[in-house]
DNA sequence: CGTGTCATGTAATCAGTTACATGATTCA
DNA sequence: TGAATCATGTAACTGATTACATGACACG
């Protein structure tokens, strides 16, 4: 089975918004879908290049002055169908890695203050997401009438922001019981 | 700044449980932190030549008659010093990629049936998750005896647990708002 | 007689990140 | 004067996955 690449459909997703430019999805990409997704000029400009001798976008150039050219991508008929087909797809099961769960895991060799700061730390992270979780649902409902298209917006936020409360809660209880270790005992 | 490998970190902090081979590590790997970390056999090996000829392990040879060889390694104090070493750092923060999220995104473009079976299925996989987080808990429980190891341990799976049943909510409360839209509607 | 386990590895490929390169404009 | 933004890209490297390769034994 063929590893199918999923960043040619998130640039296909939003380049079905509206055309844009390849410096236009990073933007787009940051301001909407950067909790759960995100990528880099280094492969943006790759793929599109790539998309297009595909046949699933074409290309038009933007001339202006003092500035380099822009060059605006829009999907085809056959990018319109390719993005339809990757949606309908079952969502492929990920890869978990998680860092601090790995080196709590192995916390057993260091002093239990480095796990304390590390879930502190955690939960620090953790706070500052719901709060740009928050300020991002404010602008969606104020800034977009009430769509379908906000409506799934939404439940991304939400996605992320039931996690992060999640993720807050364990640190508090996971805090709790590690103040009840100390580095004496086995 | 140089990417730091953390699979060598996986491979050092199960070594320090005590000396195995690399086909030992991926099913230690498998029972212990396959909810958040795993490791395959064409990184393993590799690594665990790496990991000798920069002196963090050494190894011995098992001769066994009608199997091949097992080379069993072990953590030098260079090794130790090491793992320890990793565990103080700060964790870096990682890339969040969620597949469902962006077909959800965009999940304008295809049925809203499309989305409900997306989030079932979702679903469904979480439940599957508890179940195996509760089986974990309670094998820890039982066969080991209560110490530090076994505390950080139960920590992580408490970590998938609570992740896990958020996301059975989340799902709940998305199903609940896809089953309100309808196809007709912009 | 086929599947699964034990046990090691290599090769090829794809994905993702970092660093490099260019060059004008705007703003503090 | 220096940093940020606009706008494009390439090169090098590291990480991760898949497929391939070998070969014996145990189980049903």
């Amino acid at each position: 089975m063929a590893r199918e690449n999923k960043s040619r459909y998130a640039l296909l997703g939003i380049l079905s918004f509206h055309p844009m430019s390849g410096y236009d999805l990073k933007k787009q990409i940051e301001q909407t879908t950067n909790h759960f997704w995100h990528e880099d000029f280094a492969q943006i400009y790759p793929i599109l290049k790539q998309l297009e001798a595909e046949g699933l976008t074409t290309s038009t150039v933007e001339k202006q002055e003092g500035r380099p050219e822009r060059h605006i991508y829009a999907l085809t008929e056959k990018g319109w169908g390719a993005l339809r087909n990757w949606i309908a797809k079952p969502v492929s099961s990920q890869v978990r890695r998680n860092e601090l769960l790995l080196k709590l895991f192995f916390a057993d060799h260091v002093p239990v203050a480095v796990s304390i700061e590390h879930v502190q730390q955690f939960r620090e992270f953790q706070l500052v997401l719901q709060e740009a979780f928050q300020r991002l649902k404010d602008s969606i409902t104020q800034q977009h009438p009430v769509s379908k298209q906000s409506t799934y917006w939404l439940l991304t936020v939400n996605y992320g922001a039931c996690v992060s409360q999640a993720l807050i809660n364990w640190c508090d209880d996971t805090l709790a019981q590690l103040g009840q270790l100390d580095d004496t005992t086995t």
